[in-house]
DNA sequence: ATGAAAGCGCTAACAT
DNA sequence: ATGTTAGCGCTTTCAT
């Protein structure tokens, strides 16, 4: 493999000049500068990464903590995060992590080892020896999604959407809803507050029994939760607000099963608006949250962290949006 | 930041003895390694990756190449890749590349940067530059769902795999069957193919024109497509085969918005099996590639290539299977 | 404008 | 069993 030297030697020169050529310093002949330029051309040397961030002690990467079990909406928030990222100048690093300790030590390990410039979190860990790292170390971070004291954060009014989602479904004239959330992350607690804030608001009466939380966010586990429901006794129903479009799409698989229509016979609302909601059948009535904007805000705070040295701790608090589809619909007197 | 000189300090030793205890090697005295072995765990020290990766010459790294708008199933093969190549001590780095030619050319300078010790392509690059130095370097290498001549290559039988689909859809009755199929993929090509001679053995008559090629394997496209083949006046069939679960979604909401019902009116038969696929109205029938055993195998594969040495060159053509679900059924008379 | 030299943190060969 | 030393490929003073 060609390196900085081979190249200095074949061009007569020393490792220094070639290094300022590479670095685009100033202080180089042009013609020089040229010949160098043609040579790694030729070449097709690159500088070895691990050498240059030794040196320089940082890398140009950055780490996104993500959840292993990542959902699509997840998925298209990094995509676009890695997009923004690499027209800074850094690359990403993935640290996919699952819910045991195990796996969050792991990647605290990593985090380490890696010596990335910074780290965008679209993943709460528990442990706290995780973020007093990050603190000691003065880490530039930013969370996403959902906000931990001290850290920048970039997300939506998660209590808020859902008290306008399920206001949507009484505005409707729903008043028997049922709600499928999770737990492990925040924002299951938080829509599922919003749930019981817009079912008070409304003066409508609620127990604690009908909302399910469920272990993942996923369609296998919406079909848990609408079973688990059914087997509460929960039939009288003819609305049903679920905490990501993915377990929507589980619960409504069942309640098809189920002879029940959606949403002649029961209206469902979702969240997050992933990519195929449009396409399902009935299109699934969800809260969109703003994708394109959050991934953009969350790479530039963090990109200012790292290049201004501080500006941490904010928290940046993004609109959401209601998109009425076709699962939602007036109940039927 | 706490390094090997340190841990040497604190414990009175020398950063040999320290790398000794840090790599598990034999010949240190086993107090002495506890009490390192103590101090490691007080400090939180972890090894600098970029040290240790220079003078070993290797990162512990693999590179994946994927396409930067991976679908669903992809998605899934990535992550079972990833966990098996963790299993083996190895971390991932992605390359997320697109179609244009700059996108290829970066990836290829950064797997020159970043000095990986092996590459996994989920994605077919189209720029022969690129398996050029692979081969020059001797680097190892797997593609999956794909084959490079002189590359390892893990995947299934396309062709057949599609012939198979639309033979169901023969079987059931179905002669005027349409698809769906993209372009910039070899497997596009190639499951087309599957359905042209599925078609000829079936002695039924068919022209090019039955079957679009979209840009992209997405449900937009999906519904694209059909819009296409409807423009082409095509609307006297009772089947279609989508190149892609995604593709068939899209593809399924147009003929829902049409009132052409699924599968009463039409069937549809997708590939790959997509987590949703279960999950939709209807279940969508399709054909499953063997996920787990497909990221275990390209992840044992190239891990054999790193250590053995050798071993590359060898294509792995994996079993497939035909799940029948619901979005296809036998032609009323 | 350019080169020589030092050093980033680590491992491995060589001494002892 | 342990320490000393050299060197991985790069950047950056410091001279010139």
């Amino acid at each position: 493999m060609v390196n900085i030297k081979d190249i200095a030697k074949q061009a007569g020169m020393s490792p220094s000049t070639v290094s300022r050529v590479i670095n685009g310093k100033k202080h180089v002949n042009s013609v020089k500068r040229k010949q160098i330029l043609k040579l790694i051309e030729e070449t097709g040397y690159v500088p070895n990464k691990a050498a240059r961030s030794m040196v320089l002690r940082r890398s140009f990467t950055v780490g996104i903590v993500i959840p292993d079990t990542f959902n699509m909406f997840q998925r298209q928030l990094f995509s676009i995060i890695e997009r923004h990222l690499d027209s800074f100048g850094y690359h990403t690093l993935f640290f996919f992590v699952t819910f045991d300790d195990q796996s969050e030590d792991a990647c605290l390990n990593r985090l380490k080892a890696e010596k990335v410039d910074g780290v965008i979190m679209l993943h709460e860990i528990k442990n706290p020896a995780f973020y007093d790292y990050i603190t000691a170390a003065a880490l530039p971070i930013v969370t996403a999604t959902f906000r931990y004291p001290g850290f920048s954060a970039i997300h939506v009014n998660e209590e808020q959407a859902s008290k306008d989602a399920v206001m949507h479904l009484i505005n409707l004239g729903h008043s028997r809803i049922l709600m499928i959330s999770g737990d492990g992350f925040t924002f299951g607690r938080q829509r599922a507050e919003g749930f019981f804030q817009a079912l008070t608001e409304a003066s409508i009466s609620w127990e604690e029994n009908r909302v399910v939380f469920v272990p993942h966010y996923t369609a296998e586990f919406g079909m848990y939760g609408m079973r688990e429901l059914f087997l509460r006794e929960q039939r009288n129903f003819t609305a049903l607000f679920a905490a990501t479009d993915e377990l929507a799409i589980g619960a409504i698989r069942v309640l098809n099963d189920e002879g029940i229509r959606v949403p002649q016979d029961v209206s469902v609302v979702g969240f997050d608006d992933i990519e195929i909601a449009e396409y399902m059948y009935p299109r699934l009535t969800t809260i969109s949250q703003p994708l394109s904007d959050m991934g953009e805000k969350t790479a530039l705070t963090l990109h200012r962290q790292i290049t201004g040295g501080k500006g941490g701790g904010k928290e940046q608090i993004l609109p959401y949006k209601l998109i009425i589809r076709e699962s939602t619909r007036a109940l039927a007197r």
